[in-house]
DNA sequence: TTGTTTACTTACTAATAAGTAAGTATCTTC
DNA sequence: GAAGATACTTACTTATTAGTAAGTAAACAA
């Protein structure tokens, strides 16, 4: 039965995009899914062991998800990647990024060094998908790649971030406008 | 002695940016005043008090900014903004909108509804300056200002994030790109 | 059938959190 | 110089936290 577990990994997910990583505990895991907080140590045994796990399904998330656009035309792979991003503002979502950079600094070293990683393959596919678009004469920007996709991935986070204080509206403007500045 | 209250305030306001609101606690604030616990509980009885403290200074912060900058072209206005975050860069932080947002959940009622003027406030003089500088002749862009102002926001406040992350350059980058964009 | 592993539970611990009540020294006001 | 007010401290409480040690019931393996 790794169905718990997954579920472990499910919840805490949830509850690191809601409420911060700091801000929950195993009693919140624990409760929902009718077990007792000793369980979840049974498989992660500290908070850091669950936090890793997390990040590393959110790398396998976005992994799975890259792997099915391959094929497609690079502005509908941003479109994806954008689309993905709105289904995280309608269910209130921040991204795991917007999450967990705030509280960088207060995180154990090894999901600090998994985030590191996990910013720099997003980032790095971002800006391959870009300089792809701009071959084919699908995207037109000023600058490199890099600096742009790094303008885009900024705007998705934040707009999750705006949008969870000034309403949603605020990631419909923002997607909005990073689309029509390179189309 | 009003010393030791702005004291408090101020070291807040720091722990905010530096480790959450949600992770710091009354000792990271007593301990480096040589103070008890107690006595910051005297000034702000319950955290929440202290919340809406470090939120007040920082929307006095910019409104005294903003005046000063008042009689400036508004690119130089724009431009003293983007300044001041990028002190906040270089001393590691990240703005109060950017570690909050994500904790907003989780947030007493009165914190939310401060941050939420506080985030409107700075939306509108952006979306002002932008106004006039593009009357003068001094920016262009395509779209409305309010939106314009919401993605300069918007990154501004993500490029701290992804700085700690990433490492200062993915400011540099951002706000470069930010400016040429418009001007 | 016996032994082992899996998937937990019960029942804790030690640390830390926010918050409070009551006391005290110093400064201020009349 | 007496009476408050100010600015704290000492000494708590109660709740919650991550984490652990030891036990158990069921599934599986030899």
């Amino acid at each position: 039965m790794q169905d718990t577990k997954e579920k472990i990994v499910g919840l805490a997910d949830q509850l690191i995009k809601t409420k911060g990583f700091n801000s929950f505990s195993y009693k919140d895991i624990a409760d929902p899914l009718a077990i007792r907080n000793a369980a979840v140590h049974y498989y992660f045994p500290t908070k850091a062991d669950l936090g890793m796990a997390v990040i590393d399904q959110e790398i396998n998330f976005m992994n799975t998800g890259i792997a099915n656009w391959e094929t497609l035309p690079e502005d509908q792979q941003l479109r994806h990647l954008i689309a993905s991003f709105e289904n995280k503002c309608n269910r209130h979502m921040v991204c795991i990024m917007g999450s967990l950079s705030p509280d960088y600094n207060t995180l154990p070293e090894n999901m600090q060094a998994r985030l590191r990683q996990f910013s720099a393959s997003v980032i790095a596919w971002v800006t391959k998908c870009l300089e792809n678009g701009q071959k084919k004469g699908i995207f037109h920007f000023k600058g490199t790649a890099g600096d742009r996709a790094l303008l885009i991935v900024s705007n998705l986070l934040a707009s999750l971030l705006l949008s969870r204080v000034m309403g949603e509206t605020a990631f419909e403007n923002i997607s909005k406008q990073l689309l029509d500045d390179i189309l």
